[in-house]
DNA sequence: CTGTTAGCGCATTCAA
DNA sequence: TTGAATGCGCTAACAG
């Protein structure tokens, strides 16, 4: 392992001081005069000089790196918010670092730790936020001693911790999506919802019942399957419905990959759609496109919300001023997965 | 922008030296008394401290940054590969920073370059490799330099530039995948491939017609349709061959995004599945679980090529040894898109 | 076993 | 405009 070319080398062979070649390179407001900032840059092509971002860090104190935490990142939801954060930061001129929790919400707080090590200039947390308490706060002390250090935190989910967030307006998707069935035709129906420590997955789950309560149904209790917020988890939960024999017209998954499961799970019983039962998810996840039928969902610009946190995050802003909501409301999709039915007399 | 905690002031309130407090951290062999130990862990406690990655980076002459150069993350492929690699790499306590090319190949080279600066310790090139002869110069004069800073580097895909590689037996693959399509009775194919720049479709193509050519079938020219590598490639594929009137029993895509994409085409367009046309795809990405008909593939086991990179690249290594090839072989399957043909005769 | 000292590569202040 | 000097936070020889 040669060791990288310096400045100092650079700087050297240009016959100019470190601090010339500093600013030659950098070509801000103290360019130095013409000539030597031909020198420099050639001395830095030839010896294909590569300045040391990690002591640039440390000089300048602060990095270009942002940190994105994922739950699962071989979940569409997920790939797709990272690829608008990847994008956007690059554009940036900014560094993405990505960490995978593996859907264990406590990992969150270590990886924050992490990228506060890493002097990160920013860190995007995707995903649902807990409802246990404990981890509500371990998280906050962490994020608040990244943030004391100058750090910038966005949360892609609901609004919590006080931070700039990209809120999904999870409810009121729900309560249009119950709505818009109930304008179908659909009566009764069933949800497939995911643990109750997830925010998203309780705030989908309310806002559905509210849909259906203006239409004067009741979504009781036992109606209501609890199972991981996967694909594998939507696949089993769907089993639990056909095995408790609860009757339904309408399966309802709080989002598409559990959907995704639960078709597979029906239709491994025997079971037709749309034609025996119908079913709806919520995301919109690009791979619906191919889904067979195509799934009724409500529509959430996923790229977008990684695009946005971004901006939000490397947008300068004044360090403690109010920390900055960008709702983004959901839009129902009916597909063939949820047919009208002829005999809602609309 | 309080200044963080830095290890002087925990060195100060433990009353000890900043070697002493470095050292105590650590917990390396060169350990402190216990007693100081104690005194020093308490103060940084107390004081929240939290290491300066950089500037360990640049005291310590490298980092603990692992590079990943992907295509597209929002393809199910790429993002199998990066849980395996983030997972892994943070197991060897290593971070992982990312980026995606958008499936424009000379940006690589690009990313590399700013993988060096970052000083990765490493960086896993994921995806096919190009045909182009002056892309592939570019890449290995900027890999060159990387690797003389003393950066690992590790391709997934084919062997190429010299370099540790996780080799993906894409030629082997689909010749096993033709002659099993054979011998379930098929006789007339078409292939829809990728773009002729991209190794792994030539290899995948070729191996393919190799297969075939073993059971007296040649694939003219004709019967090949070149799109991109993607869904939509394989989408644009499948009407182009639909248009083409060209007669063919079964379809390969040389990739599972493009099988899918295919055929929802082919779906679009009145064609049932499998009964009119058998389809047939390669890699077996996660998402194809819940494709109707299930889809015969070529299996890749993805997580682990990304796990396997890792281990290469992060395991103690002479310098320059013989770079390292792990061979990973496909396996075909066979599911409910190519139907065994009772006129087969078998 | 602990403290002192010297870098690491770069940005930047301060003189010249 | 340019260069010399200082500091960034930390590790690692070196010395006590």
């Amino acid at each position: 392992m040669i060791a990288p070319v310096t400045l100092a080398e650079v700087a050297r062979m240009a016959g100019v001081s470190v601090a010339t070649a500093s600013r030659a390179l950098h070509g801000g407001p103290r360019r130095p005069r013409d000539d030597l900032c031909q020198r420099v840059l050639q001395a830095a092509a030839r010896l294909n000089y590569s300045p040391n971002a990690a002591a640039q860090a440390v000089a300048r104190g602060h990095t270009n790196v942002v940190g994105l935490i994922v739950q699962d990142i071989s979940d569409p939801y997920f790939s797709a918010i990272a690829a608008g954060v990847i994008q956007t930061a690059d554009e940036h001129g900014a560094v993405t670092t990505m960490a995978d929790t593996r859907r264990r919400l406590e990992r969150e707080v270590e990886y924050v730790a992490t990228l506060r090590q890493q002097r990160a200039r920013a860190v995007i947390l995707a995903g649902s936020r807990s409802t246990d308490r404990q981890l509500q706060r371990a998280l906050q002390r962490e994020i608040e001693a990244f943030c004391a250090n100058g750090g910038r935190v966005a949360l892609i989910s609901q609004r919590q911790l006080d931070l700039d967030t990209v809120l999904i307006e999870n409810r009121a998707g729900a309560r249009a999506l119950a709505e818009e069935l109930c304008k179908l035709g659909h009566r009764s129906f069933a949800v497939l919802a995911g643990p109750a420590s997830l925010v998203t997955s309780v705030d989908r789950l309310s806002g559905f019942k509210e849909g259906l309560t203006r239409h004067g149904i009741r979504l009781t209790p036992d109606r209501v399957f609890r199972t991981d917020f996967t694909r594998d988890g939507g696949y089993s939960g769907a089993e639990a419905f056909l095995a408790s024999g609860v009757e339904a017209g309408c399966l309802f998954a709080v989002n598409d990959v559990m959907a995704v499961g639960a078709m597979a799970a029906l239709r491994a019983h025997g079971v037709s759609l749309p034609a025996d039962i119908a079913v709806a998810g919520f995301d919109d996840i690009p791979p619906l496109r191919d889904v067979v039928p195509s799934l009724t969902t409500v529509h959430v610009p996923l790229e977008t919300l990684g695009v946005q946190a971004v901006e939000l995050v490397l947008s300068a802003a004044d360090p403690d001023a109010e920390p900055r909501v960008k709702r983004v409301s959901g839009t129902v999709v009916i597909r063939e997965s949820t047919p009208a039915l002829i005999s809602s007399g609309r």
